[in-house]
DNA sequence: CAGGTTTCGTATCGATCACTATGGATAATT
DNA sequence: AATTATCCATAGTGATCGATACGAAACCTG
């Protein structure tokens, strides 16, 4: 049942899973959650029904793994840039500019799974949308957190709006996203991510200053 | 079979096709294009298949008539601002904040049509998340028009990248459509259009001076 | 009123959707 | 070798998809 750990018997399995995740992930970064049949992931994946439903459950359980998936292998920049020891003003720019690299990878679809895997979604697949839009909250969550470490370490005016200010750069890399799926270069992303640099406050003064 | 003209003859149609077009509008608008199933519309309009197939031939021209009517009736703000006698910043200023109202009006899905009517597609859906891409590229290209007006009078430096700045205007945009759709308040969105307007540059100098 | 035209309601159409029942094949365990 | 467990391939499940065939009903023109 779990692909993690080795079976104790039986016939072994005649194909890699984590290639197979890998081929699903970009699958429904392309075409999202519900346009994505299991024709076309039977074919991509090079699987079976029966294979696909022995390994990962259903459809929903395997995008909720070509989640994580992606989480892992996609997107580190976001960690890094949010956890490297620079100032705020710095991490923000890796932030930005890494999604400008990430969102238009070659041979990569464009954008953000994130955002692509299902903006808009049928009732039946709404617990999918929530789950989409739990994942992009919870970017918003980090960012701020990082801005909040950056105002407390004076790196940011005492005044500034640490949610609103990383609801606007969640909505900067949202958009670029949206940017990316239209064909926008890695160099467009990277004016635009320059650009959304400008509104950032000038460096507030140390505490106490 | 256009529904804009009188008919001639015949038996006269028993519901207002305007109506009906907004309800389906609405629909898509909150499901997207490929999540909205007909028996979802045939509810929503209060209509049976035939009566729907009869008046917007299919589904695909359904969803391009209610592009239009949305864009009729639910983005006016955008063209009034481009076009409005003042500024170049009070224009993006209307422009964005318009945008901050328009996608998070009560009662109406959250967000912009042309964002959550079709990210993501199916293979057979490629048409019409196309159109969406040309509406979005159309809304960019307006944005980047204004903006070479307003350089050419002076409102902007010389050396601002009109087409850069319009993909991070539009591309804002965009972002604040997905923040809408994820719940966010309209004073949330307008801090964000605030946010992001920190980003224009200091006016230009007049030419000349 | 007769003829022509369009829309009406009812009852579906074939295709595709996600998903699975069945039984043979292949491994570790005893 | 016998047992047990897992996976494989074939074939097909009911449900829903977008879209229609059919004939009766309701209007305009002559």
């Amino acid at each position: 049942m779990d692909n993690l750990e080795k079976a104790r018997g039986g016939r072994p399995r005649a194909f890699d899973p984590d290639r197979a995740l890998d081929a699903a992930m970009h699958l429904f970064w392309e075409h999202g959650y519900e346009a994505t049949s299991l024709a076309m992931l039977r074919e991509a994946m090079g699987l079976t029904p029966p294979q696909i439903y022995n390994a990962f459950t259903d459809k929903e359980t395997l995008f909720r793994k070509a989640l994580i998936r992606y989480h892992q292998t996609e997107i580190g920049f976001a960690l890094d840039a949010l956890s490297a020891p620079v100032s705020t003003r710095e991490a923000i720019r890796r932030l930005l500019l890494g999604a400008a690299e990430a969102y238009s990878r070659p041979g990569k679809p464009g954008g953000c799974l994130f955002v692509s895997g299902a903006l808009a979604a049928s009732p039946q697949a709404q617990a999918i949308a929530d789950e989409l839009k739990a994942y992009r909250k919870a970017s918003e969550a980090a960012i701020a957190e990082r801005l909040a470490k950056g105002r407390a370490a004076g790196d940011l005016p005492e005044n500034l709006s640490v949610e609103g200010f990383a609801k606007y750069l969640a909505g900067v890399m949202n958009g670029m996203s949206i940017q990316a799926r239209d064909g926008a270069s890695v160099e467009e992303l990277r004016i635009l991510a320059q650009t959304a640099l400008a509104a950032l406050p000038a460096e507030g003064q140390k505490r106490g200053a």
